[in-house]
RNA sequence: GGUUCAUUCGUCUAAUGGUUAGGACGCAAGAUUCUCAUUCUUGUAAUAGGGGUUCGAUUCCCCUAUGAACUACCA
């Protein structure tokens, strides 16, 4: 029997990847890393009614491309399988009905829409009518075919508490626990019954998920008690929240922006970003290193640095995380991955991508902002003469007239259609009229951008927009000012 | 309502029974660059409130306030 870690992730089939799930997915993966253990993915699918198609390929593939690859799963088998709750559902009836055996289960005839309020338990949510049925009484429902659930028999006495590893010593009164259901009335545990049972029968050694599952915790371990197992370590999460327009907070979701994995990541952010990020939210290395890789992690990571307090969610830092892996990435990489984004594909700058990728990946915090930053390339825009007065160059419409006279005069001079060769020419003519460049290319810069702020340089536009264009530009440019 | 948890700049966070309460994002200013971005400098802003304990508390204790989660035959 070795003492290996072992931790889990147990997604419920959804859809999509809430990115609070993720970052649970991902402190669980990291713990077990860290402490060179497993990490195992188990589908959580007890709902019939919420089968969504896809579903799980879209888990395996989140955790693929976030880099967290799993031990043990459906998908590539293991020791303990299976690794999807349906295909278990065999197993819990038998456990259920062992605690109905020793006197910690029942069997209740409520129906749903029955009373559950009961003046008498105003703690518990169920009034506990069956809770005391007897034997004979049980089996004449059953007889009668009335459908059941078992029900767990909370103890009326007594505390029932934990040591936390984020949370430190947590005990609840069992008088304000209630007695759910383990077994739903179609033979499917419920989730707060199989995960007991699975965590129990797969050697899940540390259970690492959300606070929200903090106030159920007493009744698993009076599950494990039940059983008489062993409970395992607790590792509860802070919650990731979200501010919204109205300045109130509360869990994540759809109505503070994108929520899920792959939202975040079709809106151009990097995944290595989105993980870095959401690794730094509730938890601190110790260090002052903001930007992590995943290898960076997995070697550091924690459970001391784990916060209790929940945070908030923010897409500003989210963006400069951004921002800083995008300029960590191999050019040659960014070529490639950033080019669909540009919108660009068989036009004449597909073939200049090369030159306007080197311009974007120092500029851009997200791969969306792409087409909006050179839409001036393709369309000219419409702009105000105003643009070319600028206090710091001693702009006027008179030296814009000029020094566009001279940038058309150079043109024709050039040789090869170059950024070097555009450069040089231009350098070369500032300096021999004893201008700083800087001048010279204020007004050269807004005639062929009609920007006021532009990504790259006059030179680096010119080039992009090629020989023939830059004229036109510039001449519009003259005829505007003059 | 009940139960549980939380509270340091706007946000993510660091720190200690004695500090000018530190860093990062954001914002602002400056330098550099032919603009912007990058890079570099600088600035901005916080210990929820009230009681204790203590020579001294942001740090330990209590109360209050505020916020959050849970309270399903969902997971």
């Amino acid at each position: 029997m070795s003492d290996k870690v072992r931790t889990r992730f147990a997604p419920s089939p959804t859809g999509y990847m809430h990115i609070g799930n993720l970052r649970t997915a991902l402190y669980a993966y990291l713990y077990a890393k860290a402490n060179g253990g497993d990490f195992i993915l188990r589908i959580e699918d007890t709902d019939q009614n919420r089968f969504v198609e896809g579903a799980t390929q879209v888990i395996y593939d989140t955790l693929k491309t976030a880099g967290m690859q799993h031990d043990e799963g459906p998908d590539i088998g293991g020791n303990y399988g299976p690794y999807i709750q349906s295909e278990r559902k065999g197993m819990y009836r038998e456990y259920a009905e062992e605690l109905v055996r020793n006197g910690h289960a029942y069997y209740c005839f409520c129906q749903k829409d029955d009373p559950k309020e009961d003046s008498e338990t105003p703690q518990a949510g169920y009034n506990r009518k069956c809770r005391n049925l007897t034997p004979e009484e049980v089996e004449a429902n059953i007889a009668a075919g009335k459908p059941y659930v078992i029900r767990q028999r909370i103890p009326l006495e007594g505390s029932t508490g934990w040591n936390d590893l984020v949370f430190g010593e947590i005990t609840v009164e069992n008088s304000t626990l209630d007695d759910q259901i383990l077994l739903k009335s179609d033979g499917m545990p419920t989730y707060n019954f199989a995960n007991v049972i699975d965590d129990h029968l797969m050697g899940i050694t540390h259970i690492i998920r959300g606070s929200e599952y903090l106030s159920s915790n007493p009744k698993y371990l009076l599950l494990y008690q039940a059983f008489g197992w062993e409970a395992p370590e607790y590792i509860h999460l802070p919650l990731i929240c979200g501010k919204g327009p109205d300045g109130t907070v509360s869990k994540l979701s759809k109505r503070h922006g994108a929520v899920s994995f792959q939202a975040l990541v079709e809106e151009g952010y990097l995944p290595s970003a989105i993980i870095n990020y959401i690794a730094l939210l509730g938890w601190n290395p110790g260090t002052e290193q903001e930007i992590f890789t995943m290898d960076e992690l997995r070697a550091q990571f924690r459970t001391a640095g784990i916060h209790k307090s929940p945070a908030i969610f923010d897409y500003q830092k989210l963006n400069w995380v951004n921002g800083e892996h995008m300029k960590m990435l191999d050019p040659e990489y960014f070529r490639k991955a950033a080019f669909p984004y540009a919108g660009i594909e068989g036009t004449p700058l597909a073939d200049k991508w090369e030159h306007i990728a080197s311009l974007m990946q120092p500029r851009i915090q997200k791969y969306s902002e792409i087409p909006q930053q050179i839409a001036f390339l393709s369309q000219m825009p419409s702009y105000d003469k105003e643009l070319f007065l600028n206090k710091k160059n001693k702009s006027t419409f008179e030296t814009s007239a000029e020094y566009i006279r001279m940038a058309l005069g150079i043109i024709p001079c050039i040789g090869e259609w170059t950024v070097d060769a555009l450069n040089e020419a231009f350098s070369a003519l500032a300096e021999s009229h004893e201008l700083k460049l800087g001048r010279l290319m204020w007004p050269v810069r807004i005639a062929v951008s009609g920007l006021m702020i532009t990504p790259g340089s006059a030179t680096d536009i010119m080039y992009l927009i090629g020989r023939e264009e830059s004229v036109a530009r510039l001449e519009a440019g003259l005829a505007k000012v003059l």
